[in-house]
Parts: structure tokens; sequence; C-alpha cells
DNA sequence: TCTGGGGTCCTAGGACCC
DNA sequence: TCTGGGGTCCTAGGACCC
């Protein structure tokens, strides 16, 4: 085992990430956008083109906020079908480097190129090909970064860009690092900029040589340890083509809405509906709910249950939701307004395994081998059937004719699905 | 004129077991 | 006689990422 670690031969890692996808995208489709400043989204921006990033607007910044800052803005977006089949073709085109390819999101991605570089030749050449082929045949700029460790290259690409090349020899680590933001660290936000900001630590340089008792002291146990080893590009992750899901969530912004009991419950119906249909789709059911119910002010609030079995139930995920929403709105007697209602499933699993001795539990009438739970079983075989073959809103749940009037359109709540069952 | 939707991981405290 | 220490699981909240 020590030998492994001390001897782990320098591996050759790619990170792609496309500049600014949507808005870059968008600037494709309609060919009068490009030079402009472009934002994707509506009240809330997606995606800056960098004419638009050159004012300031950047992405999760209110939509009012980016036209105060640039007048001439162009606000646009919506061709979520585009976005996913572009971002689709960028992974494919990584693919013929190596199948050895961790897709991050929809516009980014990890390769090792380790066993590729005799065929294709040096990871520069790799990269400045892969670069080519993207422009050339998608029309999208992308940077890339080349390193010897994951987190290495991602710093790499974010240096890169825009649509630039970056590539850090072996040996050349820490001159590369040390004169760098700690923002640019995988993992360093606002919270621990600030937090290391007052220390006075600024670069990855700084962060560095600080002393791993006073990070920990600083950050806690495994941030502090964490980062301490990023500083020092000591990142031993690999890069993983087959990783699950953990836990699948949908979620939905209301407005400011009175939370009555038939507010809520519709909300509730139509997330039930995506988060189970999710679950069903990939064969999985989870043990863990967790609802969040956010209040005017930002302030938000969580409450989750846990049972002996899993859930994939439309109907039954909707009620375990209401009872934990019913239960977080009693203990905020002050609050009659919400803003936002979501709901995530975890602790994973198989979907389907009979469970026959069970324990008694406060919510054991949502247990799926009940008479009930059989029932809903097969109206959920139904619906799904009938999706399948003539789409989403051919059929619905009573309680799930919920249109969220504002928020967004489906079409990119599935572009942000991440992949429940990404197998190598 | 307070802001979307999808996730991951960590922490602290408490319950419970041995 | 009221006292140890370790481990696991659960809950709520928070930071962070795309």
């Amino acid at each position: 085992m020590i030998a492994t670690m001390a001897h782990r031969p320098a591996a050759t890692i790619l990170h792609a990430d496309l500049d600014a996808f949507y808005a870059s995208v968008e600037q494709l489709l309609d060919p009068s956008l490009r030079g402009r400043p472009v934002a994707v989204g509506g009240g809330v921006v997606l995606a800056a083109s960098y004419e638009a990033k050159a004012y300031g607007v950047s992405g999760g910044m209110a939509g009012w906020r980016a036209r105060q800052l640039c007048p001439d803005l162009v606000i646009t977006g919506g061709h979520f079908r585009d976005y996913q089949r572009l971002g689709d073709a960028t992974i494919d085109v990584l693919r013929d480097v190596t199948p050895l390819v961790e897709r991050i999101s929809i516009d980014e991605a990890f390769l090792d190129v380790t066993g590729s570089v005799h065929l294709f030749g040096s990871p520069a050449t790799i990269a400045a090909a892969i670069r080519e082929r993207v422009r050339d045949e998608l029309g999208l700029p992308i940077s890339v970064g080349v390193a010897t460790t994951k987190h290495l290259a991602k710093v790499a690409s974010q240096v890169a860009k825009p649509d630039g090349l970056v590539v850090v020899e072996a040996g050349d680590e820490a001159r590369f690092l040390e004169p760098l933001p700690v923002g640019l660290l995988w993992g360093v936000g606002p919270a621990t900029r600030t937090k290391l900001a007052d220390r006075g630590i600024h670069t990855i340089g700084e962060l560095g040589a600080t002393s791993p008792d006073v990070l920990r002291r600083l950050l806690g146990q495994a941030a502090g340890t964490k980062l301490g080893a990023l500083a020092t590009n000591d990142d031993a992750r690999h890069v993983d083509t087959g990783r699950r899901a953990r836990s699948v969530g949908a979620q939905s912004a209301l407005g400011r809405r009175q939370a009555t009991a038939d507010e809520v419950r519709t909300a509730l119906g139509y997330l039930a509906d995506r988060v189970a249909g999710r679950l069903r789709g990939a064969g999985q059911a989870g043990r863990t709910v967790t609802v969040r119910v956010r209040f005017p002010g930002m302030r938000a609030i969580t409450r989750s249950a846990t049972f002996a079995w899993a859930v994939s139930s439309t109907l039954t995920l909707a009620e375990i939701a209401f009872d934990l929403v019913a239960t977080a709105l009693e203990d905020e007697p002050n609050e009659h307004e919400i803003t936002l209602l979501a709901i995530s499933v975890s602790h994973l699993e198989p979907e389907g395994e009979l469970q026959l001795e069970l324990p008694v539990e406060p919510a054991e009438r949502h247990r799926p081998g009940s008479p009930r739970g059989a029932a809903r079983s097969a109206t959920d075989q139904a619906v799904d059937r009938v999706r399948e073959r003539f789409g989403r809103s051919a059929v619905a749940y009573a309680r799930t004719a919920f249109r969220p009037d504002r928020g967004v359109p489906d079409d990119f709540r599935e572009l942000a699905e991440h992949d429940l069952d990404r197998t190598a």
C-alpha cells in the first residue's frame, strides 16, 4: 500500500470546459448575437457571454440586476435541447481520444490521457486537437487545462479561459499555483475565501505555507486537510467513469405564496411526480425523504425522515413530503408565506426488493408492501408506460396538474438532472 | 426590487448499542 | 453504584459546484 502511494506514476489529466456554454450556443444559433453581450435566462442569469461578463454580468445574478449593469444586454435562451445535443457531441469528441472520460456536468469533463500519448502525440497536441475539432465541427469555444492531477487540470482550464489552452508541466506545479488566488481552488467559495482573507491568506502559495493545524482549526477537519493537500498539489483522485447518483431531487420557486395546505399539496404533487418518476426510470428507490421550505428573505429549513423501506411511488412520496412540510410549518408559526418547496430522496437502493418483517413506524401506512402500496405501484407502472409511449404530458396524477407559473421549463430541469445510472 | 434547479460533501449533536 | 469509550445511524444546517 505504502509503496503504491509513494510510487504512484505521474498521470496526465485533461480538463475540458466549454466557454460560457449556453450563451455561446445562442451566439452560434443566431449570428446576429455574436460580439454582443448575451445572457441566457430570465428572472435569473443562467449563463453570460464574455461580452456580458465584461459588464459584470454573471451566472446566478438576478435578471433585473444584469440589465442594470448592462443596458444593451440581450436576454435570450430556451434552446435547451440544443444545449444537450451540443454538450453530448462535445463529450463524443473527447471519447474519441480515450474511454477514460468523466463527465461532471453538461459542459465539462476530465480525461485521463496517460495511455493515449503514444497513439495521438503529446498531451498538448491532444488538447489542441480537441479544441480544433470542437471549434470546427461544433462551432464552440472550449478551454483545456493539462496537468498531472484532476484538480490542477481544472485550475489550468480556468486560467486558460476564454478559448485557451494551459499546460502545467510535471515538476512545474508549485511555480504555477503559488501566485494564483485561493478562490480558483475547487471548494473555496465566498465563505472560505473570507475566512482565509481574514488570516491574510490570499494566494495558493500562502495557503500552502500555512500549517495544517491552523487550516483545520479555521475551516474544520475535512476542509482544512483537503485544502492543505490541494495547495501543495497532493491530489490522488483518479478519473472515474462510473459514478452513481446518491440522491434525486426537484424544487420549485413559487414566488410569494400563502402556505395553505392546498398550495403546498399541489406543488409537492408536481415535485413528487418528477422525483419518483426519475427514480422508477432508473429502477431505484430511496429510504430517506428530505423536504426544504424557503421563506421570504431566503431563510430555509429542511426536514427529513428515514424509513426501513425505500420509496419510489409518486403518491407515497407526495404524502410523506406533505407530512414533513406540515410539521416544518408548525415549527415556524410566524411564517405565513413560502417562496420555494423542494423534495429530495437519498439512501438510494435498487427498487422493488420485497421486505417482509418490517418494524412498525409512525409512517408505516406509507409502506410499499401494503395492499395500498401494491395498488400504487400498479398505477405508477401504468402511468410510466403511457408516458414512455406518448410523452410526459399524456397523463398525470390528479395532484400533478400543477404548472409552475414561474421558474423554468421542464426541458431545463431535464438538462440539469444528473444521470442516475451512469455506468462504465 | 431578493434570486433557478440540479447536485455533493461536511459538521455537530443526539440516540442507541455494546 | 452513576460511570468509559467507541461505533453507527439519523437529523438539520451550511458551504460549495455547475
